[in-house]
DNA sequence: CGGCCGATCCACT
DNA sequence: GTGGATCGGCCGA
């Protein structure tokens, strides 16, 4: 079932960050069809968190999209090499986002080990923003670009979450944001149910887990 | 208009 | 564990 707009225009941005985990992300380019599970997000809370690009109100070229309805692509340029994607989410003027930190590829792996010239087999192949937009075939073109469209998109297959099995870290680069720094709105599931990652994220997913 | 630097990744040690 | 890649956005002058 592809989610609709109404999931993203909900008020809860950490809400949204964690029903995110387990949800599935398609895009579909030239005829392309590529996928993955959703296995870690970031929240980022808009005008009063202080490692948001919309921090204080801040509007910008790069960083008006964010103040949009719920429902768009946010995808600007990280280290002058990375697209990294998030998800715009609530009501038009709060620019509320969600960063998509990582995937596990479940459609069209051929296509994605070509874009990245790496094998899924090997470890750390959709497990990092810059990566997985270079697997899905993302890029900063697509900001703005419909969520509910046929380009990019979301089903929910019914995989369930606990909410137990969520972990909560800091989030990843953000060390200039102050005490919001320290707020615990990076979520991911660990898949081995092992122990809490460090910084740097879990790069022990097991391959065939959701197969 | 110039300079700084990042919501990262990878090669190399 | 570390440093280089690489460039658009942002800010101050």
């Amino acid at each position: 079932m592809k989610l609709d707009q109404s999931f993203y225009t909900r008020s809860s941005v950490t809400q949204i960050a964690k029903e995110l985990l387990g949800k599935i992300i398609y895009t579909q380019f030239d005829g392309i069809l590529t996928g993955g599970i959703i296995t870690e997000t970031e929240a980022y809370e808009g005008i009063t968190d202080r490692a948001s690009h919309a921090y204080n109100n801040r509007r910008t070229d790069r960083t008006e999209i964010m103040y949009s309805n719920g429902g768009v692509a946010y995808v600007y340029l990280c280290y002058g090499v990375h697209h990294l994607f998030n998800f715009i989410t609530n009501h038009k003027g709060i620019p509320h986002a969600v960063l998509l930190r990582s995937i596990h590829p479940i459609e069209g792996i051929p296509a994605m080990e070509e874009r990245t010239a790496k094998k899924f087999s090997k470890k750390g192949f959709t497990d990092g923003p810059g990566k997985l937009s270079k697997a899905l075939s993302i890029k900063t073109l697509h900001t703005g670009i419909d969520l509910t469209g046929n380009k990019i998109w979301l089903e929910d297959h019914g995989i369930s979450i606990q909410h137990g099995d969520i972990i909560s870290t800091p989030r990843i680069g953000v060390d200039y944001a102050g005490e919001d720094a320290t707020l615990p709105y990076r979520f991911l599931i660990d898949i081995m149910g092992i122990k809490k990652p460090r910084q740097g994220g879990v790069r022990s997913l097991k391959p065939d887990l959701f197969t």
